[in-house]
DNA sequence: TATTAATTCTATCAAGTATATAGAGTTAAT
DNA sequence: ATTAACTCTATATACTTGATAGAATTAATA
């Protein structure tokens, strides 16, 4: 399961595709149209900042805007910055690579086999969907 | 990511599968062979016996052992028993459907569209693996 | 220049979940 | 009767999630 943190993220970045190009908007107005506690949109936008998503004006009158075109953003990477790998082992992440803890032969590990096809298809298809897809 | 239990559910369901139509398992023989907590596994193999897919022998030189035939379980099956739903979104969840809390309109949300579409394709990637294919 | 209304940043909290561990019980072969 | 296995329930601890609080900073504008 996606945490919640990941849709409101997916939602505000609706809201602001909504938006582009027309000037920037309140945290207020995009928690109400997207029914999330604005004390936490506060928190995930500003993780959307870092992550280079979008971009804002501080003091009165300001508040966030996208910087990069909807086309140009798509699920897969903003999913990583808020629940990390795609994939549903750490072994076969390439961004977030762990060593499984149990495991004692990771190259002839048939699970692992398994998993690396499973996480290249969700990468695959989240990859595909961009913003200008939510938009339609 | 996937549960470290349904990690070891997996590995479980190897060993036994190896060991198909040829009796019983000691739990202690499978926790050895994968590394796995012992008295975790005891409650893991207990919910796959729950869930149908192996059966034991209680007492003395009793173990577990599998029913179904290696062929005959996906990995769907076994995910959903120790992870629940494969669906990013309860609202796209067929098994384990839940409404979204921040949703207003679920028939015109693109975002319930597009990880209908992802969740689809996990289903039949992950339905299409099943216990022999671990085994080659 | 004071006020206002926005973002920025850090800390904290409560509830839930994951990952085990413990121990008493039941069962069946020997 | 003993042994060695499964069965079942309770507990512990650490981590994560979802959310809240409040002080600091910034910039438009009256």
């Amino acid at each position: 399961m996606m945490s919640k943190k990941c849709k409101y993220a997916i939602k505000a970045l609706i809201c602001l595709s909504e938006n582009y190009q027309k000037g920037n908007m309140f945290t207020a107005d995009i928690a109400q149209k997207g029914n999330i506690p604005k004390k936490f949109l506060e928190q995930i936008l500003l993780d959307l900042k870092h992550a280079g998503f979008v971009g804002s004006h501080q003091g009165y009158k300001g508040g966030y805007y996208l910087i990069k075109a909807p086309r140009e953003i798509n699920l897969a990477e903003v999913y990583r910055v808020f629940d990390g790998a795609i994939a549903l082992l750490p072994c076969v992440s390439v961004n977030y690579y762990e060593k499984c803890e149990d495991c004692t032969d990771e190259v002839s590990c048939t699970i692992k086999r398994e998993f690396s096809k499973i996480k290249e298809q969700s990468r695959l298809i989240m990859k595909e969907i961009n913003f200008k897809t939510f938009l339609e």
